[in-house]
DNA sequence: CGCTAATTTGAGTGACTTCAAGCACAGTGG
DNA sequence: CCACTGTGCTTGAAGTCACTCAAATTAGCG
């Protein structure tokens, strides 16, 4: 065992039900458990940037990490959250291209990192395994091209109810109905493709109309019906 | 042989390099072949539509269509566009989802259609066209996180400007330097996410500006340089 | 050490500007 | 003749700028 530290091994995940990895033999998962390298990454820290070569992907244990392109003038665009279970960085080796964004933490996060050639394997090797992360890419590919539709249809205001309620799927809610992520204003501006002052703005007249409660970053989820119907969903 | 009629065998795709049946044994080329059935769809025909089930996917011979979701009020949003030896709605098959795009054809158009069962026996039994079907969603997906950064951060002018040089890039110019695809204003509205309206009058600014031509649809590249500039690409 | 002072960072507000959407209508050409 | 293109005008949504305030970090110093 490569990892003497008490890292997490590949059982802990799949126990969790994996979405990709729970088709590996035991053999399979022996040797990704063999090579992979596991590290903890605290708030802030960088697992990989834009346009830097990876040569494995990674695979998220626990924390929360944001996943955004830098646009003209540096302006982030997050394009997606990884959490628990999530596998990042696979788009680059699959295609042997530059990493197309940046993976930021945002909670501090334990993360294994798997070479590269043992996805080529596994590809190769496990059908069912190759079935699956096609699957994942294809629901990103959808989620991606519903958010263009999106984006360039609706208003700012629909947008941000609907990301607050994209959020709730993702994240949960706590026994208050708080969101289970903490952002900043600026985050929730770069998902949405907005001002942060504008976020600010249409943060308060939703508190105002009773769709939220806001303390700090703590987000409070008061009328889903209500978001839904700005968000036209 | 299936089809009696002078449909095209699937050795004409191959032999244009077609990105993900080339990795075919003759046996298996032979089987789709077998399975395929062809026709031919006229300017306007929908191949499938959004929110239906559909059973199998489509391999364009020739002719150009269309991908759009329909956002609210039945707004338009093309996502892409297939040409020929594009492959389209494999992404509903491999996620066993509904139709998550329609495909309407703008230029009459040949399209061969392979149920969804043979898609399933290439992933498992051909690795190597695996490979390169997930190597096809990663590129896609890949270009849709870059439209989404787009679309979010550039203002009209500046997506205008980008989506002619990447029509430039997808359907080329002929020896005029006349754009290879005709699109209504309210189609390129549709691409660039914007009224039709603002795509007239930023056509017609682009036209003073000496950077292209117009006569009716046809759209002639003049300063392709120029047009990067305001692309800021 | 511990306790302010100083600096940074994020949240929030108001005034102003601008981009682009929407509407109404006039050509125009296949 | 109807769908498409083009134009002028108006309005509104949202971006920008400039600033305040509060909280959190860090530095400074007795």
């Amino acid at each position: 065992m490569k990892n003497i530290q008490n890292f997490p091994s590949c059982e802990e995940c799949i126990a969790k039900d994996h979405p990709v990895f729970k088709d590996l033999t035991p053999e399979q998962l022996d040797n990704v458990n063999y090579d992979k390298a596991c590290n903890i990454y605290k708030r802030g820290m960088v697992v990989f940037q834009e346009g830097h070569r990876i040569n494995g992907f990674y695979c998220v244990f626990s924390g929360i990490l944001k996943l955004y392109k830098t646009g003209i003038d540096g302006k982030e665009q997050i394009i997606r959250f990884a959490k628990d279970t999530d596998i990042i960085g696979y788009r680059s080796i699959l295609s042997s291209e530059l990493a197309c964004t940046t993976a930021k933490v945002i909670e501090d996060a334990t993360i294994c990192y798997i070479p590269g050639d043992q996805l080529h394997t596994l590809v190769t090797e496990n059908p069912a395994f190759a079935m699956k992360l096609m699957q994942l890419t294809c629901k990103e590919l959808g989620e991606a091209n519903n958010y263009i539709t999106d984006i360039a249809q609706k208003t700012v205001r629909e947008r941000l109810a609907e990301i607050l309620l994209l959020l709730k799927e993702r994240f949960d809610l706590d026994e208050n109905q708080v969101l289970q992520i903490s952002l900043t204003r600026e985050e929730l501006a770069n998902i949405v493709g907005t001002a942060t002052e504008s976020v600010i703005r249409l943060l308060s007249e939703f508190k105002q109309d009773r769709l939220i409660e806001l303390q700090g970053r703590k987000i409070k989820i008061l009328n889903i019906a209500g978001l839904k119907k700005i968000a036209s969903f």
